[in-house]
DNA sequence: AGATATTTGTTCGTATGTATT
DNA sequence: TAATACATACGAACAAATATC
């Protein structure tokens, strides 16, 4: 399929590159040397990028890379597995099968990031800090421009929580219906890093311990002010008002905000069990 | 150093739950197999997070490993790749090395999630959008927090672009500089999360392949105008003014999204050249 | 449906490099 | 310097998955 060719031009291999330091090079940051694994990951990357390989396009096979990098087949399959791990590519076995270029999904995306946050974790505060200044944004920028199949998504996630919960369980299932509403939203944001960064932090707060155990509180008030909330906020879009829109979302994270830190004093407290 | 003991407890190995699946499982979301490789790092993921291992401590060496989960010494490497490639682990050689535990590194994460929006690049407008409403709460954050150290560091950044700028490389160095004074700012963020996203939304633009045009293009009066926004915003920091600060940082961002999309809009027109 | 070819996935044995003592 | 302990790399074989005939 013509993929392979360009690899040839210049030296021996794309690591040569990586590996052996241009002469003028002052390395500032020692950057400790590579591991020759991770140079040919490294220079992979680098060749999917400078051949402007698209989703779906397929990368040399094993063998050919192990001629290519002349290194082992481990060593081949590490550098793959460290592109893989990143969500750069898949793949297959089988006759056509190989490693494919693949799009890092959202889902991946903030699963890597989550780690990050793992050792510094944001408090309540901190995340609703972000939702009160994003949310609104990102209510506004749907505004008008939504088609029917997107108003029937939201309405079905929102008849999860329209009603009283039966069990604890249901309540903590509606709560988590009631994040899939906004991020739904996100998903439909025009601005891809505004719907990103929205939906990450929906998915911090889901994951913090204390969340957990709050989402495990009946509070019926809340789910009807909630469900109130969002539908003036479907109105709102549907009438194309982005303002409106944009000051409902602000009230709806401000009252959210305002519940979850109450119900985070309790806990600490210890007016309710852990 | 009692950190393996643990393992043994229960049965044979952490990975038998999600390798040997019990007989009575049924997978409502299909979630595809995983392959030997993918579960042998879930466990051993899960393995850190359950023994709450804080970074700095060591895993179990290979050997153990292969032992312990019953796989080669191929499919245990690609494994450990897998947590290495994500920043969770770091693996040294010689006597008393091995796998470490590690805090993924803000610049870590910023490679790794800069791959996701690889194929759905922001315009300039995204994230200014985003910058317009974080940075001026970055600002505020700092107000009155700030120690005589870290004045000290953004005055010395500020002075890499006091002067005018003798070459185009310089034209570019100082842009960057620019940058970086909001970079410190974001690392000094007491909100951890609005702090990586600033930061983050910083190497984005950076980025940008039309920015990287931008930044090479003399303009002398938004240089003097950015230095007299980051004087005043110092003083603001220092009086403990956060309103002050959040303003004046609110109009810089607004400043420079009017001169980066008036320089966006001349590229696309074809005014300079590319 | 079944046989076969192709390609990744996994294992084993061994050798090399590197840091500690 | 030498011995030791550990990760890193190599190569050949085998197993499993999947497309094609």
């Amino acid at each position: 399929m013509g993929l392979q060719e360009e690899q040839a031009e210049g030296s021996q291999g794309p690591v040569s590159g990586a590996a052996a330091r241009p002469a003028g090079e002052a390395p500032a940051a020692p950057a400790r040397r590579l591991k020759r694994t991770d140079a040919i990951a490294e220079a992979i990357k680098d060749w999917i990028v400078l051949n402007q390989l698209q989703p779906g396009d397929r990368l040399p096979q094993e063998k050919a890379l192990i001629e290519q990098f002349k290194a082992s087949k481990g060593t081949i399959r590490e550098a793959l597995k460290a592109l893989e791990t990143q969500g750069l590519i898949r793949s297959r076995t089988g006759p056509g099968g190989g490693a494919f270029v693949a799009e890092l999904s959202g889902e991946r995306a903030m699963e890597l990031l989550a780690n990050y946050f793992f050792f510094r974790q944001p408090s309540i505060r901190d995340i609703y800090a972000l939702r009160k200044r994003l949310e609104p944004d990102l209510a506004a920028s749907l505004a008008g421009r939504l088609g029917a199949a997107d108003f029937r998504r939201l309405e079905e996630t929102m008849r999860l929580y329209d009603h009283p919960p039966a069990t604890t369980g249901e309540e903590y299932e509606q709560r988590l219906a009631e994040l899939e509403f906004h991020s739904i939203l996100a998903e439909l944001c025009p601005n891809p890093a505004l719907g990103f960064i929205c939906r990450f932090l929906q998915t911090l707060l889901r994951n913090l311990t204390i969340c957990r155990r709050i989402y495990d509180i009946p509070n019926p008030e809340l789910r009807d002010a909630g469900l109130s909330y969002q539908i003036r906020l479907l109105r709102a879009l549907k009438a194309g008002r982005a303002e409106e829109a944009s000051a409902i979302m602000y009230e709806h994270m401000c009252a959210a905000e305002r519940y979850m830190e109450s119900c985070e004093a309790e806990f600490r407290a210890g007016f309710l069990k852990l």
